[in-house]
RNA sequence: GGGAGCAUAGCUCAGCUGGGAGAGCAUCUGCCUUACAAGCAGAGGGUCAUAGGUUCGAGCCCUAUUGUUCCCACCA
């Protein structure tokens, strides 16, 4: 046989050599049959810091069983790797790096930044890769880095293309976040706004016919050198006369009108606002309805332009100070009143965004919005939970077009190109154009596209799109994306749409829905707090699976989930009960001749643990496939616990040390049901299940590539499970009794059976000198005690004769109390036996139900009383 | 302001399509019973946030309220 197992459970003898022994199986790269039905999941892209964190943990964990349990049944099931592009936060990484070495990317050049860039990629999420593989995760960086490279990029130039042709993309002007220090727009979503402490400059503009003044307030006087309006509400009274008018915007001397526009809050202030279009995006919408000019007044770096030589080269920040001295020299400061107000800043560098116009490119999106809501009404494509959907919706309903350019170097570049001499604009999938009008070759546009432009076209670009190759024609579309609630918007909602128009149909039929991983106190991890745990030490200090198993366990799809120290605990705790129990089997095997085949004389606790596991086969097949895997490892855990550890093994205990028939025959039913067991938890644990099957008597190399248990009609055993749960009952009873009493174990005491159904006890008494500790065991139809402690089950009555114990009274008192409850419990059966509406209109079903129960406590209360006469 | 989630034992959370409330941890009691003290056998502990409604029957479905978290928008 095979190998021992070391005493205790410690994953770290072992899962390395499990790991080593898994690359060399095959599995990570395992030959695709295509004659089966394929299984595609996708894997989001490595985490940038080329650090594992528990949010990936969590992601990989669940792909992994998903990918796992299919592979065992039967599926080709496939990783579609992911990939990682045009994102602020890597760039800043690569620029840093290089930094360190003594470049900068300027230095370098395009070309050569890409190329540093890549290399960088690859060390890191070559690095995190590695890591997944750790937790048992069959992620796959080779295939990543082929369709990075290779597949995504034309993939990008094509969809580009086809919608620039078909009018979806355009390019124009428009107010977008600028972050004057990472110098590139960031789109809505990298914005994080936060409470600032600020003013409230309250201002007075001279109207031109010096008939008075408009009083208004801002928190951004600087910006008043691009003013070019004052808005008011149209229904606002007070101002009516006023529309139309013109004032003289202070400092500056312009000349600016007074519009109105249902913009304006009546009650907010004044209800004055100054427009300046060029660096307020409600502002912008305001000056395009009333065709006022926009003034940018700001360079790129944030600092006033040489257009108002008094400020310029200013920043931001220094120019307010002196507009406000100014203002004040003229008198058209007011007052100055604190407020506290949300400040946009740029979520990599916290610098304060600039509204800023400029021209970009843009994704229209409404015509591609309706195909995507409908594809998930009509249930096209599924959400798990479903009221993700109403996010989704909320979404796609109100959406707006999407900027897809970023100033950025590291991403696809964009593939429009412009003539210099004539302005002509070509788009293109070539990698030069020469202008149509003048014949001079055209300048490619610098900026790259948004890392969620490429991301959205993963699910067929990385299936070779848009050739129409067999893996499209196979994998696609794929069968589950699964992601974490905080990104739908971003990135769910994006394949959708760019599915749904480029391939004509869904990228996905399943989209399963986690939540965030917490700390223990629920506050998210994040490396400012230092709440962050890494998987890694967790592993390192637990074990893979211990780890695997917290992140499933207690845990509801699409509900955040708190990481402790306690539920790791717990799991490795779990795990240890599994390595013993393995243990006990293997010691008792050894020197036998076992195969884990089922013998065909099978005793009443064996038919009982069969039939059990059985129902959990399918209980824990049908949760995995309805993707709620914390139910189904928690129905794992309970049989493995309670079921075959605690009374099982238990009952088998006395036959394991007899010998003969009954002995092997108890061998063989562990080495199964372990065998079984071991399988069906490989998903989520897989290395402690892989060592463990290793140890005991198996036929076939690797647990990874046995079939998954089936459910088996032929080994359901309901009558002997019926009547194994009577003695467990009995036995149980007999242990709270004693355990009320204070007895203990070592003090063996004569047990009388009194039952109708005599023939199941005497079976099962057996088991009762070890398990409740009983001397002698008598069963009998009925038996007269008197002063006999006294245990009443639904189906027997025990007698415990244990003279000098008994006290009468408190006897009598304990019996009298469980006849309350007997008696409350029929009566509640009654009460709905009684119920006209109830017998109309229960189903059958569950009436039969109540009437076994009303007749199980009738018979109990019977015994109770007949027992008290007895003590009396 | 718009949208969504959550509210169940001391703590952390399960509870699938409505059929008399569960787990882990913690607490208490008794056990080193030769797989496991990372263990075994027991015990206590809940008006399922509040108020209505639908139903023969509600932790679960509907309405309102309160508290809480998240996402989006953001008032110059």
């Amino acid at each position: 046989m095979e190998k021992e197992l070391a005493k205790a459970y410690n994953p770290g003898e072992f899962e390395d050599r499990i790991y080593k022994f898994w690359e060399n199986s095959g599995f990570f790269h395992a030959e695709i049959d295509k004659n089966k039905k394929p299984y595609t999941i996708m894997m989001p892209p490595p985490n940038i810091t080329g650090q594992l964190h528990m949010g990936h943990a969590l992601d990989n964990t669940l792909q992994d069983i998903l990918i796992r349990f299919k592979r065992m049944q039967g599926y080709s099931a496939l990783w579609l790797p992911g990939t990682d592009h045009a994102s602020i936060a890597t760039e800043a990484k690569i620029v840093e790096a290089m930094r360190k070495e003594g470049v900068t990317k300027e230095e370098i050049g395009r070309e050569k930044f890409l190329e540093r860039a890549w290399e960088w990629k690859k060390e890191y999420g070559g690095r995190i890769v590695k890591q997944l593989r750790k937790m048992g995760s069959s992620a796959d960086w080779e295939r990543e880095r082929f369709t990075m490279d290779e597949g995504c990029n034309k993939a990008v130039k094509n969809v580009f293309v086809r919608l620039y042709d078909k009018g979806l993309i355009y390019r124009g002007e428009r107010i977008i976040n600028w972050c004057p220090k990472c110098l590139t727009s960031i789109s809505d979503a990298e914005v994080e706004y936060e409470e600032q402490a600020g003013h409230f400059w309250h201002l007075r503009y001279p109207l031109k016919d010096g008939s008075g003044y408009i009083n208004l307030a801002t928190t951004r006087p600087e910006t008043l050198l691009g003013d070019t309006a004052v808005a008011v509400n149209p229904k606002d009274e007070r101002y009516k006369e006023m529309v139309g008018k013109t004032l003289i915007l202070p400092i500056v001397h312009r000349e600016i009108p007074i519009v109105a526009d249902e913009y304006v809050e009546m009650d907010f202030g004044t209800g004055v606002v100054k427009i300046t279009p060029a660096h307020d995006p409600n502002d912008f919408e305001v000056g395009l309805r009333h065709n006022l000019p926009v003034i940018n007044v700001m360079t790129d770096d944030a600092k006033i332009t040489d257009d108002y030589p008094k400020y310029a080269g200013m920043d931001r920040y220094e120019a307010r100070k002196a507009i406000v001295a100014d203002l004040d020299e003229e008198g058209a400061l007011v007052k100055i009143e604190d407020y506290s107000h949300n400040v946009g800043t740029c979520y990599r560098c916290s610098t304060t965004v600039e509204p800023r116009v400029s021209k970009q490119w843009f994704v229209k999106m409404k015509p591609l919005a309706g195909p995507a809501i409908d594809a998930v009404k009509n249930g096209e494509t599924q959400f798990i939970p479903s009221h993700f959907e109403k996010t989704y919706f909320h979404w796609l309903e109100n959406i707006r077009d999407w900027c897809i350019s970023r100033q950025l170097w590291w991403g696809h570049q964009i593939p429009a190109f412009y003539c210099d001499d004539c302005g002509e604009t070509v788009v293109t999938k070539e990698n030069e154009a020469f202008c149509p009008k003048c014949g001079n070759k055209m300048r490619q546009d610098p900026d790259t596209l948004d890392t969620w432009f490429s991301s959205a076209l993963w699910p067929f670009s990385t299936l070779g799109w848009p050739d129409n190759t067999p893996e499209m024609e196979y994998f696609y579309p794929t069968s589950v994306l699964v992601t974490g609630y905080d990104i739908i918007p971003f990135w769910v909602m994006r394949m959708m749409f760019s599915g749904l128009e480029h391939t004509g149909k869904v990228p996905f039929d399943k989209v399963l829905i986690h939540g965030l991983v917490r700390d223990s106190q629920g506050r998210k991890m994040s490396k400012s707090l230092g709440n962050g745990i890494d998987p890694l030490e967790v592993i390192d200090q637990f074990g893979a699976d211990a780890l695997r198993f917290t992140l499933v366990t207690g845990n509801a799809p699409g509900n955040d989930m708190r990481y402790s120290e306690e539920k790791i605990t717990a799991s490795r705790n779990f795990a240890n009960k599994l390595w013993n129990a393995a243990r006990f089997i293997r010691m008792n095997i050894d020197g036998y001749d076992v195969k884990g085949e089922l013998p065909e004389k099978l005793e009443t606790e064996d038919k009982w643990i069969i039939s059990t596991l059985n129902t959990v086969i399918s209980e824990v097949t049908d949760s995995i496939e309805k993707y709620e895997l914390g139910i189904a490892v928690s129905k794992l855990y309970d049989f493995i616990w309670d079921c075959l550890c605690d009374w099982y093994i238990e009952l088998a205990k006395a036959r394991l040390q007899s010998e003969g028939q009954t002995a092997q025959n108890a061998r063989e039913v562990l080495v199964y049901v372990m065998n079984e067991t071991l399988k069906l938890l490989h998903p989520f644990m897989p290395f402690i299940t892989e060592e463990i099957w290793q140890s005991l008597p198996h036929e076939g190399e690797t647990i990874m590539l046995q079939k998954y248990p089936v459910y088996n009609e032929s080994l359901s055993f309901p009558e002997a499970a019926r009547q194994m749960n009577m003695v467990m009952d009995a036995i149980k009873a007999i242990r709270n009794r004693r355990a009320e009493m204070n007895v203990p174990p070592s003090r063996k005491a004569k047990v009388y059976i009194a039952a109708k159904d005599i023939e199941t006890f005497k079976n099962g008494a057996k088991f009762f000198s070890r398990l409740a500790s009983a001397s002698e065991i008598n069963v009998a139809q009925d038996y007269e005690f008197e002063g006999a402690v006294t245990v009443v089950t639904a189906d027997a009555k025990i007698y415990i004769p244990m003279d000098e114990l008994v006290d009468k009274d408190a006897e009598l008192k304990r019996l009298d109390k469980e006849l309350k409850t007997a008696l409350k419990d029929l009566e509640f059966n009654e009460k709905k036996l009684n119920n006209k509406g109830f017998m109309a209109k229960a189903p059958e079903k569950v009436v039969a139900e109540v009437r076994a129960n009303a007749a199980k406590f009738a018979e109990k209360i019977e015994m109770i009383k007949t027992a008290m006469d007895a003590l009396k």
